[in-house]
RNA sequence: GCCGGUAUAGCUCAGUUGGCCAGAGCAGCUGAUUUGUAAUCAGCUGGUCGGGGGUUCGAAUCCCUCUACCGGCUCCA
């Protein structure tokens, strides 16, 4: 008899040679149809596979990430099936499960697979999950499994690196696959499939290697499942801030600027001043002083930071003058003439901390594949400041700093980021500039603040810039994806290619360490993400247009001019429709905008001197004196913009 | 930059196997209507069919090429 420990801590006796499934059919019938994976002691086992001995038995279903990565794993297998069958001279190279189903990265040799081949490939899918087929793992040597995979240099590879003795494959139905386990009981569960997309994706993620043909899919244990599932992916497209900034109207691009270049608009460029205002309130108070910096520099000022050699084949390229040899870059970022201005006259010890900011637009030249919208652009503005401080104040501002990012984020409702430690890659040393021990320091000092701050955070190591460590925030978009917005970096290198100093206490001159950080990240990313998660619905101290008046007829025009001068006078943002429409109509158009407040007048209110009320969505607040309206909306303002 | 896709009026989209002057709705303009909580009615204006080249008696439609955009990969100071 085996002794197996569940999840709430009892333990149950079964024989020897049990699996999970007996488990779970002893459990309940109804668990053990819905059972899709396992984990024994730690481990992923396979559900039909007798248990070892003794130990801790976790079951998952659909409901929990670990059911669906097996789902998808599984799925993974029988796309390769399909794909192998249909075509036949395709090599297969990996196939993991992911966030939101799974893909395989096949090389289809000459032949390219398109969308209009995803029908075929889904169809012969379910012909395949309909088979019932189990997924049975087996041990293989080294020796047999390369000998196996003789015609296929990726799974070769793969091999190779692998230890004799851990090689395991996975058979099901007719079809074998290079595998570590962790698969449905059988095919039959996969009762929806759906071929999403196709990408090029290079060779173990390497540039220089071959490009694969990555085929995205995903499924489901209900046909129902996909069609909520796709459906969900329709509803976070209405969210994307391309479509919203254009129905907005606060951004556009010109093919004719140039790509990546985004245009503001005016309602759109309101609102970026509206955070820049403010951000640079609560700036102030943190005790940081504006600068203001040209938009080029000569070439020197970034061979000296280094960003010349790393960057200056691939960027926009130098700007020639009548004089021979002169040369001028676009500022790809603020950090070099911040050095400068630091640098243009003695320091004190007693100075420190210096906190230079400025909403500094740079221009990147991103490569073409890579532009998004506004969260990807070649010229961008940067919410950017440089602190300038000793060793020893390190800790403290950097804890300052992320004070700062926490309000920002608090205040525009970002709940859900990731706080990521960004480290250098420690295989790739070439990457970075500055010495080991300068990195090191930097790096403590980033897991130290952290930790003090008692935040969750996860470590990236290979995404740290190439002069010094950051602690960035992370916000995914609507369809997901994830995006850098404030940045936090400890860099001690830059004071040293530009030779920093301050005299310190003891009369000897010292090398500051340089903060760099920008809450937002760029405005241009920042109001893209956050479009996204408020679905275009601003909060009221921000979005464009807080008000508009509807009258109900041409009649009660000059009652309604009356009430939108008053508002001006109190600084709310007011439109007045004076469309001859049908209220009706001007309630829908209001709507479509996204206004959060819709005044309707009438004869009945000019004759009291009120406003009848509508918020945006319908809520009906009845009719009051505008007074009582205005102090309304100032109250709803203070409580959306909270102190820090 | 690479792989796959898309490009028709300001916006959202039709346009059948290449074939009469390229269509609709919304927006805009003009007029009528004077309107009470998500679209009043009528008329009108508006298009180098992304650019260039080619095949053809004939191209929005087929081919080549360039550009931009979309989904990924790689990159991201």
């Amino acid at each position: 008899m085996i002794a197996i420990t569940l999840p709430d801590g009892s333990v149950r006796e079964y024989e020897n040679g049990s699996s999970a499934f007996d488990v779970a059919m002893s459990i309940s019938a109804g668990l053990a149809r819905n059972v899709l994976s396992a984990q024994f002691n730690g481990q992923t086992v396979e559900i039909k596979d007798p248990l070892p001995g003794d130990g801790a038995l976790v079951l998952y279903t659909w409901d929990q990430a670990e059911g669906k990565k097996a789902f998808w794993h599984s799925s993974a297998h029988v796309l390769a099936q399909a794909i192998q069958k249909i075509y036949p001279s395709a090599r297969l190279t990996i196939g993991p499960a992911i966030e939101n189903g799974f893909y395989y990265d096949v090389d289809f040799g000459e032949v390219s697979l398109q969308e209009k081949d995803f029908a075929e490939i889904e169809t012969k899918m379910m012909e395949m999950a309909r088979q019932k087929a189990v997924f049975k793992l087996r041990a293989i040597s080294k020796e047999d499994a390369l000998k196996y995979y003789s015609g296929n240099p990726y799974k070769t590879e793969l091999i190779e690196n692998l230890e004799d003795g851990t090689i395991t494959f996975c058979d099901h139905s007719d079809f074998t696959d290079l595998c570590r386990g962790g698969h449905l009981p059988n095919t039959e569960f996969i009762k929806a499939v759906k071929v999403m997309n196709v990408a090029g994706a290079y060779w173990r993620g390497d540039e220089k290697n071959k490009q694969l043909t990555r085929v995205y899919g995903i499924s489901f244990p209900k046909k129902s499942l996909l069609d909520e599932y796709l459906h969900l992916l329709e509803e976070a497209k209405k969210r994307d801030h391309r479509k919203l900034g254009k129905e907005l109207d606060l951004f556009t691009f010109s093919q004719k600027v140039g790509q990546g270049l985004p245009l503001w608009l005016p309602k759109g460029a309101a609102l970026r001043d509206r955070l820049e205002q403010f951000l640079k309130k609560a700036q102030k108070k943190a005790g940081y002083v504006p600068v203001i910096t040209p938009h080029i520099g000569s070439k020197e000022l970034y061979v000296t930071s280094g960003h010349y050699a790393k960057y200056g084949a691939d960027s926009f390229q130098p700007i020639a003058t009548p004089e021979a040899g002169e040369e001028y870059l676009l500022k790809p970022m603020n950090c070099p003439h911040h050095c400068e201005i630091y640098k243009s006259r003695p320091h004190s010890y007693k100075d420190l901390p210096i906190r230079y900011a400025e909403f500094g637009t740079v221009y990147r030249y991103e490569q073409s594949g890579e532009l998004h919208g506004l969260t990807r652009v070649r010229g961008f503005t940067q919410d950017d400041a440089h602190i300038f401080c000793t060793a020893d104040q390190v800790r403290e501002e950097f804890n300052k700093v992320i004070d700062l990012v926490l309000y920002i984020f608090k205040t525009l409702d970002f709940k859900e980021f990731t706080a990521q430690v960004s480290l250098r890659d420690p295989e790739k040393p070439e990457k970075y500039i500055g010495g080991l021990e300068n990195w090191e320091k930097a790096e403590s000092s980033i897991l130290e603040a952290v930790k003090e701050k008692g935040m969750p955070y996860v470590v990236e190591y290979g995404e740290a810039a190439f002069y010094g460590p950051k602690l960035d925030f992370m916000v995914r978009d609507a369809l997901g994806r994830s995006w850098q917005l404030g940045t936090i970096q400890v860099d001690y290198n830059l004071p040293e290619r530009f030779e920093l100093e301050y005299k310190g206490a003891d009369n000897e001159m010292h090398r500051p360490v340089m903060i760099h950080r920008a809450p937002f990240g760029s405005m241009e990313r920042f109001v893209a993400v956050l479009l996204e998660h408020c679905a275009g619905n601003f909060p009221l101290w921000l979005t464009p247009e807080q008000i508009i008046i509807l009258p109900i007829s041409e009649k009660y025009l000059d009652y309604s001019k009356e009430l939108l001068k008053l508002l001006d006078n109190y600084d709310i943002r007011a439109l007045l429709d004076e469309r001859n429409e049908k209220t009706g109509r001007k309630i829908r158009d209001a709507e479509m905008q996204k206004i959060p407040y819709m005044l309707i007048v009438g004869e009945k209110e000019e004759e009291t001197q009120t406003v009848s009320v509508r918020k945006h969505g319908g809520e009906d607040l009845g009719s009051m004196p505008i007074d009582q309206f205005i102090q309304l909306v100032n109250e709803a303002v203070s409580a959306e913009l909270i102190d820090n």
